[in-house]
RNA sequence: GGACGCAUAGCUCAGUUGGUAGAGCACUUCCCUUACAAGGAAGGGGUCAUCGGUUCGAGCCCGGUUGCGUCCACCA
């Protein structure tokens, strides 16, 4: 990247008298975007680029300052990349398909998705939904109305993010439901499916009864739900007791067996025998298990299809029946099971929810005598969808899954080194991963009966009986993508053969989100699409997120990654920590502690929220704080004073800076000092530790602000000569052009404003500062000893309660030889700044800089 | 129960390879000084959670304890 920038000595008449923050967002954004300032220019080679994978927000859902703050935080890298030289490819994308989507729709617009209904052309939504009468749609009519939606959405989220300053690449823009992304999504599935990582499969799976859909392990959320033990009675052979405990006592209807540990003294001579089920009076096996837990409950547990993933996994070890009355409506079915001896009680039962049923089945217990005494209350964890209100059940069904290691050691362990491979911000960050994939417990689950969302590209033969033959699935060629085989015919069939015997008939699942998510990299890096700029920008350099979606976001990519392109899907990820609140509890809608951005925004200015997300180190949570804020907004406004102050000194003309002109040891020492805050920040960034960049070059700038303005103000005027003033004024606005660079990543918004005062192109165009670009042969430590000196005058005033002004008719300095030396060079300054009239004298001596000094009595 | 992180001034946090405890905010006092009163200056304030170890010397290294947070596991 080249800089076309012409410095221009017009600053004054571009420059406002009295320059405010307020409004430079919106002037800066629309400039930008005419500018295209972040547009990706395809360079000759892969080293030149900066690629991200921004995480695609869910735009159904709603942004908080929290999102700001880790946004930002990957902005902040941008911006020091793009200054680095890098062509930034840094593109947005919106996560509009699945689930969260739909349920916004359905709250919006009072609407429902039935897929049994006929299209409407001609259909729209209420004026006034109605959330308790939501009116049935067709699936195509509900699609349409999702795409509505979330195009309503993107604006709203994209203003925002413009606000906030994202230097991202809206030409880079992509969504997750747009045509190209299903094509890619059905294409990975297809290469999985080929190569025998996407299978089919007929299981125990978790169920959301509400929303009616399978869901994944890693959208699982435990939380704390209430409920009773029961001691229920089963039956000996011999008549006598055997006593369990359960918290879901309709599912006595679907108990396989009894299991106990097989070191249980208690149930050593129930091994092997059996017992009769309550009510039903069904036959079950006592057996023995290791994963029975002797302290839980009864310390011997009611086997049932299903209650719990342990139940499945004694179902599946121990070889047990499958007894399932739990439909994925979530209720008992409808038809008496054939298996139960006594099938009168179920009658009561037969169409119930869990929950009804339980209840039932608690009053026929007790008619019967077999609940032995009063149920007792307990609270205990169960699963629940990240986004669903009631616990999961377990269905069998019939369900796409992809490999990720769960079931497989060997792509275990390439996962856990490609974790390893991974350079991780801030490192402990890895842990988390190894954890989760170690933790895995199956295939990844990636189908949803659901509606909005990419379809599989898959149909199924159905025989002459018009039995679906689900063993041959029929694919379609890559180059046919995307299809949607709920309106595209299989390949060989024609339409009029859609589900009649001996045609074929769609699958109606649709891709989980993250089963698209997965593939953002290949998404945004234009995969099979766009192999220019997939060379370019694959694998990626940064993966930025938070640290809630390791488990998903992050590594389903790298899952993807590796079965498709056997690499790491980028170099490094940055994890960001969460904004919460001042209870330090987590920012989340139910809890009502949601900072809204816009007001933050509005109130404190994008530069101010910049400033305290970047405050933030990478991984750490940081408390929401109004009063942070406003330290950054003082450093906005204090840069565009101090800038002001610099361009405003009369005769200062950018054209005429020189490094060359800067020989007062003064100015020499603070520009050497400058040069090493740029060396720390250029390091600091290197390592993507921004927050020590801003850290350091915001202490040289107060240092600059406070005490070098204030030393050099007479010089520069001109006080000393024109030779001392074009030192001043060559080392001011050079040390202001570096110190704006190294604030532009953070305050992209007024290191703008002040830059275009007189230059012509963009500060985020321009070169990064490096070690050596403005220095000059001076000692650093000059400018502690001024400071030191400076405070030592100063507190003799203000100890005095004289003013700042108050005229010094006598100083002695005190301090070491070498101190007193370095400020000697620079006595004449001093004088100015100090208001030091009368003599100077110099006391060498062991310990810090101090002076004596006595005030001039101030004139009546 | 497992993993990880944190514990330093009233608050938010720095503290490099061990060598006299730091910043900002807040607080106190002062100052309208030719960039900035949405400002500036000066100042008070800390047994570095706790116990033990290594060392001439520990906020930092090692071990234990306690408290807090996050993720995972936990439905009998």
């Amino acid at each position: 990247m080249t800089t076309t920038d012409t410095v221009s000595s017009t600053a004054l008449t571009r420059m406002p008298d009295r320059p405010v923050l307020e409004g430079l967002e919106e002037k800066w954004v629309g400039q930008w975007s005419e500018e295209e300032v972040y547009a990706f220019e395809r360079p000759a080679t892969r080293d030149e680029v900066f690629s991200i994978d921004t995480p695609p927000p869910t735009v159904s859902g709603s942004l908080h300052v929290g999102h700001v703050f880790s946004y930002t935080h990957t902005d902040v890298v941008a911006r020091y990349q793009r200054m680095r030289g890098k062509h930034v490819f840094y593109p947005m994308g919106w996560d509009d398909n699945g689930l969260p989507t739909e349920r916004r729709v359905q709250n919006y617009y009072g609407v429902r998705c039935d897929p049994t209904l006929p299209y409407e052309p001609d259909f729209t939504p209420p004026a006034k939904p109605d959330p308790k009468r939501q009116i049935a749609i067709s699936r195509q009519n509900f699609i349409e109305l999702c795409n509505e939606l979330t195009a309503i959405d993107e604006k709203t989220f994209e203003d925002l993010w413009r606000r906030v300053g994202l230097s991202v690449d809206w030409k880079q823009l992509y969504t997750t439901i747009s045509p190209e992304t299903i094509a890619t999504a059905q294409r990975a599935f297809l290469r999985n499916h080929g190569r025998g990582e996407a299978y089919l499969s007929f299981a125990p799976t978790l169920w959301d009864v509400t929303f009616s859909t399978a869901v994944a392990q890693a959208e699982l959320e435990a939380r704390q739900y209430p409920g009773f033990y029961h001691r229920v009675r089963f039956t000996r052979p011999d008549g006598q007791a055997a006593y369990i405990e359960t918290t879901r006592p309709e599912l006595i209807v679907s108990v396989c067996a009894l299991i106990a540990h097989p070191d249980d003294e208690r149930y050593q001579s129930l091994f092997g025998t059996t017992v009769t089920s309550p009510l039903f009076g069904v036959e079950v096996p006592v057996l023995a298990h290791p994963a029975a837990e002797p302290d839980k409950g009864a310390g011997i547990a009611m086997c049932c299809t299903f209650g719990d993933l342990t139940d499945v996994q004694w179902w599946r070890e121990l070889d047990l029946p499958m007894r399932t009355v739990i439909g994925r409506d979530g209720r008992l079915q409808r038809e008496t099971p054939s298996w139960l001896v006594h099938p009168e009680p179920y009658e009561t039962l037969a169409g119930k929810t869990a929950f009804s049923a339980r209840e039932a089945v608690v009053a026929l217990l007790r008619d019967s005598g077999d609940l032995d005494g009063e149920p007792t209350p307990t609270t205990r964890m169960a699963n629940f969808y990240e986004k669903g209100d009631k616990p999961l059940e377990i269905v069998a069904t019939r369900q796409w899954y992809i490999t990720n290691g769960g079931r497989d050691e060997k792509l275990r362990r390439r996962l856990l080194d490609r974790g390893e491979e991974l350079a991780w911000t801030p490192e402990y960050m890895r842990h988390r991963y190894e954890n989760w994939v170690e933790g895995l417990n199956g295939d990844w689950l990636i189908s949803r009966q659901r509606f909005f969302g990419v379809p599989f590209p898959v149909w199924y033969p159905l025989d002459a009986e018009g039995q679906t033959d689900w063993d041959h699935p029929i694919v379609p060629e890559e180059s046919a993508l995307p299809i949607d085989p709920m309106t595209d015919p299989a390949p060989g069939y024609d339409a009029s053969q859609r589900d009649v015997p001996g045609g074929f008939t769609a699958d109606k699942d649709v891709m989980d989100t993250w089963a698209t998510s997965s593939l953002t990299p290949q998404i945004a890096c234009g995969w099979e699409r766009d192999d220019e700029l997939f060379n370019l920008t694959f694998p990626m350099d940064m993966a930025p997120q938070s640290h809630d979606i390791v488990r998903t976001w992050l590594f389903s990519r790298i899952v993807r990654a590796e079965l498709e392109n056997h690499t790491l899907p980028w170099k490094r990820t940055t994890i960001s920590g969460f904004v919460v609140d001042p209870d330090r509890k987590k920012m989340s809608k139910s809890k009502g502690n949601v900072v809204v951005p816009t007001e933050v925004l509005e109130k404190f200015g994008s530069d101010a929220v910049r400033w305290r997300a970047a405050m933030a180190r990478p991984g750490a949570d940081s408390p929401f704080d109004e009063t942070q804020m406003k330290v950054g907004r003082r450093l906005a406004t204090k840069i565009l004073n101090a800038s002001k102050y610099v361009l405003g000194i009369p005769g200062n003309d950018p054209a005429t800076w020189s490094v060359d002109l800067v020989t007062d040891p003064a100015d020499q020492a603070m520009l050497a000092a400058l040069d090493g805050v740029v060396a720390q920040a250029t390091e600091s960034f290197e390592a993507f530790e921004y927050t020590d960049a801003l850290e350091a070059a915001e202490r040289f700038f107060w240092t600059f602000c406070d005490d070098y303005i204030e030393l050099v103000k007479e010089r520069a005027y001109g006080a000393r000569g024109e030779a001392a003033a074009a030192s001043a004024r060559s080392a001011l606005g050079l040390a202001l052009g570096v110190q704006l660079r190294l604030f532009a990543p953070f305050c992209c918004f007024v290191t703008e404003e002040v830059w275009r005062w007189w230059h012509d192109d963009s500060i985020h165009r321009a070169a990064w500062p490096l070690p050596g670009e403005v220095t000059a042969p001076g000692d650093p430590a000059v400018l502690d000893d001024i400071a030191a000196a400076l405070v030592a005058i100063r507190g003799a005033k203000s100890q005095a309660k004289a003013s700042m002004k108050t005229e010094v008719s006598a100083a002695t300095f005190h301090g070491p030889e070498d101190a007193l030396t370095r400020l000697r060079a620079v006595k004449d300054d001093l004088r100015a700044v100090g208001r030091i009239t009368g003599n100077i004298a110099w006391q060498a001596d062991e310990g810090p800089i101090t002076a004596d000094i006595t005030l001039t009595p101030s004139q009546p």
